[in-house]
DNA sequence: TCCATGACAGGGT
DNA sequence: AACCCTGCCATGG
């Protein structure tokens, strides 16, 4: 039972697991995590995840599908740019069909 | 070494 | 229906 692996990996590795051209939420990998409460810290690694490169971190996005975390990157057009590279629409900071793109991974990784 | 702050979300009042 | 309030980990000053 590796339940209490580090946090901050486990969320590395769903984030990882994105598929391409989909975007999930703090809460949704939280959930998966089985820390709903724990959405935040969720945010924290995201912050942390400059260390590693691996991370697609412009699919991560909050609740509303409002890009919360652009400005942590190296310009504040690269998480956007990232994302249209991949087919989403963003406008104004707001991912368009929110709804349809959404990835949860509780469905497609089922724990 | 200690305090404060930072990519969120859901429940209660 | 809207606003307030807590939960939680890591890093920097």
């Amino acid at each position: 039972m590796k339940e209490k692996n580090d946090f901050f990996d486990k969320v590395y590795q769903v984030v990882r697991l994105i598929p391409k051209g989909r975007v999930t939420s703090y809460g949704a990998i939280a959930k998966y995590l089985g820390a709903a409460k724990s959405s935040r810290v969720v945010g924290y690694a995201m912050n942390a995840s400059h260390s590693m490169e691996d991370i697609p971190a412009h699919r991560v996005v909050n609740r509303n599908g409002l890009l919360t975390g652009k400005m942590h990157f190296e310009t504040p057009d690269a998480m956007q740019n990232a994302l249209e590279a991949e087919g989403i629409q963003v406008k104004d900071d707001q991912i368009q069909d929110f709804d349809k793109i959404f990835w949860n991974p509780m469905e497609d990784l089922e724990i």
